[in-house]
Formats: structure tokens, C-alpha cells, sequence
DNA sequence: TAGATTGTTAATCGATTAACAATC
DNA sequence: TAGATTGTTAATCGATTAACAATC
């Protein structure tokens, strides 16, 4: 029985992770597992997973483990893999084009339903058969849509702008490739994808790792 | 003068972030700021950027705060921004070509320097002057060139192998890409991004409020 | 039944926040 | 000097790990 909790983002970050590797292991035809078993693979500790899953339900069996399939759907349902989100790209300049052509997404239930630019050489470019709009026409295609998730893949300088739209027109979920920290109200979820703050942490490793060079550990 | 500490990967995190809003300041002519003004701005708590800060050095003065450029300076030392990186990508597909594309991690100081791909329809073809080779160049090219970052881009299912030949050819730092988790030698850094995984948190925050709707609690 | 492994509580560890003396 | 704000220690909070009774 699921309690009522307010799960932690420590948690929530480790879901698709588990979602990841039960899919693989489902894959490879693997029927149960137990919490050891899984913790080995991923890398986390089996108490860990134990009380990670337990945030949601009893998955699991004493004695036997978790069955794969099971626990797999049940990840997927946590997630909210049971239904589909219509999504929209605005910005078609290199990551939106990346994004509009990722057809992984489409499997997990994101539809692409529209791209937008206000550049007039990418307005009419067809991306897996979606033209290319316009931006001007992004609040009146949103007024006539139900979008769930805007993706926002412009310059960070029309980050917020467009964010501003997505919220007036209702869309609940922003997933934001621009490299700045977006304002909107709180029942609005943002997830950011910040690039270059992954690759300068990727820097500032590579130098603490030089630092230590010749030393034991670590 | 830096301390000799092991930094929390949650502090490292936060670094970039720091950064980036400095670089703002700088550019908007802000000379000084207090840990309470910048705690307002990126919206963490002022104690938290003391604390962070303090990690590495006595960047601020009582009485004054923090000199936007100096700290912004000192941050880039911290990140390793006083050096360059060559860089190469493998797999150059939507993703690689849009990272490939992606000008402004050149003005941060990594040089993208090969791009490789398997597909011969891409060969050939170059993005920003670098021709794209075979990717059974990859090795060689490595031999002769001294990479710091292999940037994976290629479908999950040959990540392991060009991740091999980065270790193999001393590559040190891997920026990943591909949907999967990369098993390297630990003086080998790896940077993850999982595109998939950010969605899917993102559409987990979206239904979390369904999920434990009639539920009760404990 | 006996062995295995969960779900869950308790202990530990680490990270964040609060407080304040030091000092510019 | 007086006010401001740091650097740093102490207190709190939260997350992870360990332990084990429950039970398949």
C-alpha cells in the first residue's frame, strides 16, 4: 500500500535508472531479482533500493525477491509511462532538431505535435513530417492544443519568454535546454538540461583527477 | 589558499551554477556582491554559498562581500578554465551534430578537434570545418592527437566499445551521451547525460500529485 | 521446514542551515 | 568607530546504510 509521502529528488532521480535496468533485464528474459542482485548491477546499495522502492509499495516477496516484469511495469506506472504527453520544440536550431529527430521519445509515449523558430529559412522545414512554424503562431497553436510538455531549445535570451507563453497557455511541464534558470509559477515543473554545466563539471573533475595523479586512491 | 579537502559532489554541482550567474554580473557591471544578495538571485541559502566557497578559499572580505570578477576568476581556476581541452565526438548523429555545432563550449576553451562516424553517408561531410572520418580512424587518430575528451554519441549498444578505446588511448575524461552506463578505470572521469532520464523525471514531477491522490497514509 | 530475502526500524553518515565571533 | 558581512563552528535536518524480525 503506497504511502503518502513526499518522495525526495534524490529518489525521483534514481527511478528511470531502475526503469532502465529492469527494462534490460527484461530483455535478457531475466524473470526475478533480487535487491542484492540489482544493487551489484546498477551500482547502488541493496538497502538502498529497498527503501527507494518501498516509498511506493510492496513490490517485493521475502524469500523470493522481485519479479522483473512486475517491477517494471510498476516503475513505469510510477513515472507516468501509462499515459502519453503531447510535447512541442520551440527552437529548431541544432539540440531542437537533435530532440525533434530522438524517436526513442516517441516509444515512451512523448508526441512531438509541433516545432517552432522564428527563423524564416527553418519556418516550412519539415522534421519527421511536423513543418516547421512560426513561433508567432506558438500561444495561438497552444490555445488550440493540449501540450503537455514545452521544450525549450532557443538562445537563453528567449528562455523566459517563451517559458511566459508555455504558462499562459496551460502547458504544466517545461523541460529547458537553454542555459538559464527559467521563473514560473509553482504548479509548473521545470526540468533543466544544462550542457555546459555538465561539461564544466566534467572539467573540474578531470583537474581535481590531475591534482592527485601518482597518488594512491581515489 | 585551497584547502586539501575532498569535495561532495553536491558542492561541484553547484560550481557551474555559480559561474554562470556570475558571469552575468560581470556583464551587467556589478563590482560586489554579498553571499545574501547572490544567495537571492540563484536561490540558495547564503550560508550554503559560504560554505561552498569556503571549500576552495577566502574569496570575500568581512564588511564588503565578494568582487564579482575576482570570485567569477577564481571559480573558472576551480573549473579548470585557464587551460583548453581538445575534444573529440564519436557518432554523428543528432545529437553529436548538434553538440558538434554547439559554438560556445569552443569559447570556453574546448576545441573540438575530430568527429567521427561508421556510417559512410557521413563521412566526408564536414561540420564547422572538421571532416567527419571513419570511426575505424578513431583509434589511430587518438594515437596521434592528445585527446582530454571523448564525447560518446553513438547508440547505446557500441557506447561500451568507444569508451574502451578512449581508455585505451588515454582519453580521461568521457562525456556520455548514449543511454547507458559506461564501466571505466577509476582515473577515468565520466560525465553523464541522460536525456531520457531527465524526461522521465520530469514526467514522473508532472503526475506525482495523481499518483498518491486517495492514497492514505500510515 | 529451512533458507532466502523482503519491509522496516534504528544507527550512521553527510549535507544544509543557523549562529556568531572575527574583522574589514 | 559602527555597520556589514565574512569564515567557521555548532546544530539540525535529511539521506544512506545496517540490522533484523517477518514471512514467503
Amino acid at each position: 500500500m503506497p504511502k503518502k509521502t513526499i518522495i525526495s529528488m534524490a529518489v525521483i532521480k534514481r527511478l528511470p535508472k531502475y526503469y532502465r535496468y529492469l527494462g534490460e533485464l527484461l530483455r535478457n528474459d531475466v524473470e526475478r531479482i533480487s535487491s542484492k542482485e540489482l544493487a551489484d548491477r546498477i551500482g547502488f546499495t541493496a538497502s538502498q533500493i529497498r527503501q527507494d522502492l518501498n516509498n511506493f509499495g510492496d513490490f517485493g516477496q521475502q524469500g523470493y525477491g522481485y519479479n522483473v516484469r512486475f517491477l517494471y511495469e510498476e516503475i513505469g506506472k510510477i513515472l507516468g509511462l501509462t499515459r502519453t504527453y503531447n510535447t512541442v520544440i520551440v527552437g529548431a536550431g541544432n539540440i531542437g532538431q537533435a530532440i525533434a529527430n530522438y524517436t526513442n521519445f516517441e516509444k515512451l509515449g512523448f508526441h512531438l505535435k509541433g516545432i517552432f523558430d522564428r527563423n524564416p529559412k527553418l519556418i516550412g522545414i519539415s522534421i519527421r513530417d511536423i513543418v516547421i512554424q512560426d513561433v508567432d503562431n506558438l500561444e495561438n497553436f497552444l490555445k488550440n492544443n493540449h501540450i503537455d510538455i514545452g521544450i525549450i531549445c532557443v538562445p537563453k535570451e528567449q528562455a523566459q519568454k517563451i517559458a511566459d507563453i508555455f504558462v499562459r497557455c496551460g502547458v504544466k511541464g517545461i523541460w529547458n535546454f537553454a542555459p538559464t534558470d527559467l521563473s514560473v509559477p509553482e504548479d509548473v515543473i521545470v526540468e533543466n538540461v544544462h550542457l555546459s554545466e555538465s561539461l564544466l563539471t566534467l572539467s573540474y573533475r578531470l583537474n581535481e583527477a590531475e591534482l592527485f595523479k601518482g597518488k594512491t586512491g581515489r
